[in-house]
DNA sequence: GACAAAATGGAATATAAATTCCATTATCGG
DNA sequence: CCGATAATGGAATTTATATTCCATTTTGTC
């Protein structure tokens, strides 16, 4: 195994790389390869003993891994996780074991918990996501004439968050609030798609306008939080966001975020299409 | 300076020893003490001779610091600091990096792009949220007949999702949403509540809504994302929040999340009282 | 201002970690 | 199946880092 060159400048160069290497490298240095990959978060904080006894390797043998990836060593690699860590979390850590500790007033306490709570959300969106689905998504609804976007109680905020960044980018779409019940569904034409937004449990009038729509025709994109959505039988496309909770509320930290990514992405692809 | 009994087993606990014994330290140890609540985040990747140079005493002051706040020595404190940093950002790092790398198709990189900046708007939250404003607001809203939820375009999707929630916890509520324009003041009260969501450029109809609503003696607590909303005058308090962007556009996470700990804030306020 | 007690900084030491070396084992080509 | 080449693991070495010790200075008290 020969080494590279210059060593990487920052993390994503590293993984890069490590994807390039790892399959022409000899049996103990891809095991180093995969547990780095599968722990990459660690190796700020741990030295290389422990690193290759995880990995279940001899430390020399780590030590020769680091090298392949264009290191001079172990301490080398580290000091670019470290170097990266240190730029992240500034006084976060702090603030937040702060007001969760003394929790002094409750709503300050209570912040943090959903603060923390958002964290999580967000961690889990990027790891849940399928992208390939996601592009999908947003493939589709480029070639939909009129985007109809359906969402009830929670997930209604989503939806008219949507709504008002489809407008803003001049890209033909209807909230359907449901007040109205499912008379809206007259408006829908062929061409026209529905993206649909719904959490368990599903609302009725949702599932109403869904249904009644893939009747006339219509295609549905389903954006939801469970795998058991009935409206997942219908759908062309499914996409999962799961909100981390606290006690039983919740903030649509995911769900905003991955439509506005859908929206701007969308934006996007119709701007270079138009 | 002589030890406190046994090591803190978290950073809550350190913190709060921190305060109880800061001040009575000597001045050396005070130095140090100031520079960790600073620097909170980085001891988990620094040695005591960076730690104690950067906060400018000698390696065995900090030494003795360390020993004073109970622990055995530096060593023992950074363990506690690299074990909480383990359990946190799983995998998250290396998706992150992944998706943004390579790119692939536009849209999984958009999304790592708004995650990492939902991150980054949750952390400042965290951080500029003055928690004496935050109580107040709460405090208010518990004393208000009915709130008012005023909140137009980018900030409508935040006013639903609170009127939502209030609803659900049965506190009398009206989502004012523009579209009928200012007839909605005649509905305010004496003893009513208008709590406006407004973000740059601020919108015409909220502030008018919110002048109307002020002259008529209806007092107003205001959430936008800059300390010159010229409702800030009126307003008896007022949150800010700053959403972190993606070129031009941007989630609101850190306002969802603020309006969510407020209405829930609020049940638990109410949920007493009554 | 002299004394005692506490605090301090720098150097010496101890500990732990990274890194290299090399004898042994496995792998590959003929 | 043999020789050559690469890979491996463990022990030895080097380097970095934490920790202690103690002479000196500072602080507070009478």
């Amino acid at each position: 195994m020969q080494a590279a060159e210059g060593p990487p400048d920052n993390i994503s160069e590293l993984l890069a790389r490590l994807d390039r290497m790892s399959a022409a490298m000899p049996k103990r240095l891809r095991q180093c390869a995969e547990y780095l990959r599968a722990n990459i978060n660690l190796v700020a904080v741990t030295t290389v003993a422990d690193m290759s006894s995880a990995a279940g390797v001899a430390p020399s043998a780590f030590m020769r891994f680091c090298q392949a990836l264009g290191f001079s060593g172990y301490s080398e690699m580290q000091a670019l996780f470290r170097s990266e860590y240190a730029l992240s979390r500034p006084d976060y850590a702090e603030r937040l074991s702060h007001l969760r500790a003394r929790g002094g007033n409750g709503s300050a306490r209570l912040l943090a918990d959903f603060v923390e709570a958002g964290h999580k959300s967000l961690v889990s969106l990027l790891n849940m996501t399928d992208t390939e689905v996601l592009a999908q998504v947003v493939d589709r609804l480029a070639q939909a004439r009129t985007v109809h976007l359906v969402g009830m109680r929670r997930a209604y905020a989503v939806v008219s968050y949507m709504g008002y960044m489809l407008q803003k980018m001049d890209i033909p779409c209807v909230v359907h609030s449901g007040a109205a019940g499912i008379e809206f569904t007259a408006s829908m034409q062929p061409g026209d798609l529905v993206f649909a937004v719904t959490f368990a449990p599903f609302a009725q009038e949702t599932r109403g306008i869904a249904e009644a729509a893939h009747r006339a025709g219509v295609p549905l994109l389903l954006l939801t939080d469970s795998a058991d959505c009935p409206l997942g039988k219908i759908a062309e496309a499914q996409l999962i966001t799961r909100e981390v909770d606290v006690g039983a509320f919740r903030v649509p930290t995911a769900s905003m975020t991955l439509v506005t990514t859908i929206a701007i992405a969308l934006g996007g692809a119709r701007g270079d299409a138009g």
